[in-house]
DNA sequence: TTGAAAGCGCTACCAA
DNA sequence: TTGGTAGCGCTTTCAA
């Protein structure tokens, strides 16, 4: 790789000299960039980031920490991230935290030591604290406020959609599937569905997941139609949750929506793939992402914040797994 | 932040001793060894890994280049290679070329950049120029054989196995999805299907699809039944082209599998959770990122390689979108 | 067994 | 408008 010393001694000129040229500071001739520029071209040189990052003790990498980039609403969540990112010539070291608190906090030295100019975080279970006394700042997605910068979208809103969609669509037994106690965004979605269905004569039941993963849901699936028989209707607390227990509701020759309803949580592109396709709450993952990339790069330069919890707003999306709504419900 | 000054001062030594006791280099006293690791202890002392990399050139970063996120198939082959790297101390910056040359020449640039000791390069498109003339390794995984040194799954025994198990359980019309032109891997596996279908007494149509998006899923979906409504087979160029097929014909309400079977290509988790739950053709994600990640630790260690290229098998994941074949078949 | 010092490639200050 | 040079935090000679 050729070094700015190279440069310098093809244009003729002195290191100085190329490095304002390079990050456009301080007087240049005109001449004399352009004598440089041709050096660059020649030697295809690209600045050595590490030297830059050393000196300046700032890289033009972002540390982006995912909780498991296996469940597919994180690769969303990414790509939102990374093209905002992208645009501003920052680039992204992914670290999938894998849902411990080890990796986590490793990763999280990782991007310490690679001089990161800024993290956004969208683990959940994890204390907050090893978050404090970075000497860059911190944006969490996927995670509601706190005193951090934050894009979340509205967990509350999204449960009481669920139920009062699946309420007004007639069902009577309704099970809901709680996520893992210490996702504080799975337990939003559940505390708001169940908030909604106290408020209406309906029985309901549930189910506690222990995690996120295919595996569990699969098990979970089976789980529910012993204990729960009568249920009518399903409020996951995620697609893929509830992609499983449509898969066990029609291996037991359940009619799906006739005998039993499901809304899942979340859109990730399989939802409408599902056949029946799966009627859900959306999170606006990419959305997200992007937000939160903006958010970082807003306080990396030092803007003035207008909001620095951003809440996304939650949809239903209507498709097959719901009935459809009597017109004068 | 501390630094290795601050270290040597709490120790009362000198910043060399510091450095060899850090890297087991060198003489060092046992006494002295205890003074500067409860100094480091103390401090909460990390060694700046960019400081480090610009002296060595070398980081402890690899590059891992995926071509797109959002396929479900890449994440399971990104924990593969991850798991391996995190047990030798390594860490990824995962880059995603979006199908796109110019954001993989970037990525590239970037790796190079930030002094990443290797590349494991998961995209298919691009010619390999731009991997010549590197100061470090390139393993390239999912992309068959070359120069250098590959990972891979056996793609002409994938579409074979399709064409043989499809046949077998009595498809005579089969339609063969033929992934982009450009993917090698996609390529494969066609003319392995292909190849096969030709030996026997059956008809066949093929449909290009462009990309192995969601979106072009859905759109080829629909165009098959509309085009080839004959169709009693289809082999899929991935398992997310087959769940948008069983989607449409399950909406059309043609019976799977009786009137049509359907296998995919990949086994990514969800296509355990289609219903029908999807027969399809199981590359091992993770091992092969797994597998990549150990052959490019080797080259990168120096070892004496047994094989550059290691192709892993391929087999039939046999579920509910095929017929069970018959006993005396 | 230890320490002083050069140098990795770059930026930014100060002097010319 | 340009160039010389110190120094970012670390590793590695070489000398003590």
């Amino acid at each position: 790789m050729a070094t700015i010393r190279d440069v310098a001694k093809k244009a003729g000129v002195s290191v100085a000299t190329v490095s304002r040229a390079l990050n456009d500071k301080g007087y240049i001739h005109e001449d004399t960039r352009k004598l440089v520029e041709k050096a660059i071209q020649e030697l295809n040189y690209k600045p050595n980031e590490v030297a830059r990052s050393l000196y300046k003790k700032k890289s033009r990498l972002i540390g982006l920490l995912l909780p498991d980039i296996r469940n597919p609403f994180f690769p969303e969540l990414a790509r939102g991230v990374e093209d905002e990112m992208q645009e501003h010539g920052l680039r992204l070291i992914i670290g999938n935290a894998d849902e411990k608190p080890k990796k986590e906090i490793d990763y999280i030295d990782t991007f310490k030591q690679n001089n990161v100019i800024g993290i956004i975080s969208a683990t959940n279970q994890t204390e907050t604290s090893h978050y404090e006394n970075l000497d860059f700042p911190v944006v969490f997605l996927d995670r509601t406020a706190n005193e951090h910068p934050s894009v979340y979208a509205d967990g509350l809103a999204g449960g009481k959609i669920a139920a009062q969609e699946m309420i007004k669509r007639g069902s009577k037994r309704i099970t809901l599937l709680r996520g893992p106690i210490e996702l504080r965004t799975a337990q939003d979605r559940f505390k708001g569905a169940i908030n909604e269905i106290c408020n209406y004569n309906v029985n309901f039941n549930v189910m506690t997941t222990a995690s996120f993963t295919f595996d569990d849901a699969e098990k979970i699936a089976k789980e529910l139609f012993e204990k729960f028989p009568e249920t009518d209707g399903v409020i996951a607390s995620n697609d893929l949750g509830a992609a499983a227990i449509l898969h066990e509701a029609l291996r037991r020759g359940i009619s799906v929506p006739d005998e039993l309803q499901i809304i899942g949580y979340d859109d990730i592109p399989l939802s409408s793939l599902l056949y029946p396709a799966l009627s859900t709450i959306r999170q606006p993952a990419y959305d997200m992402g992007r937000e939160a990339a903006k958010l970082l790069i807003q306080i990396i330069d030092d803007e003035k914040l207008e909001h620095k919890n951003i809440q996304l707003p939650v949809t239903f999306i209507e498709r097959q797994t719901t009935r459809k709504v009597e017109e004068n419900g």
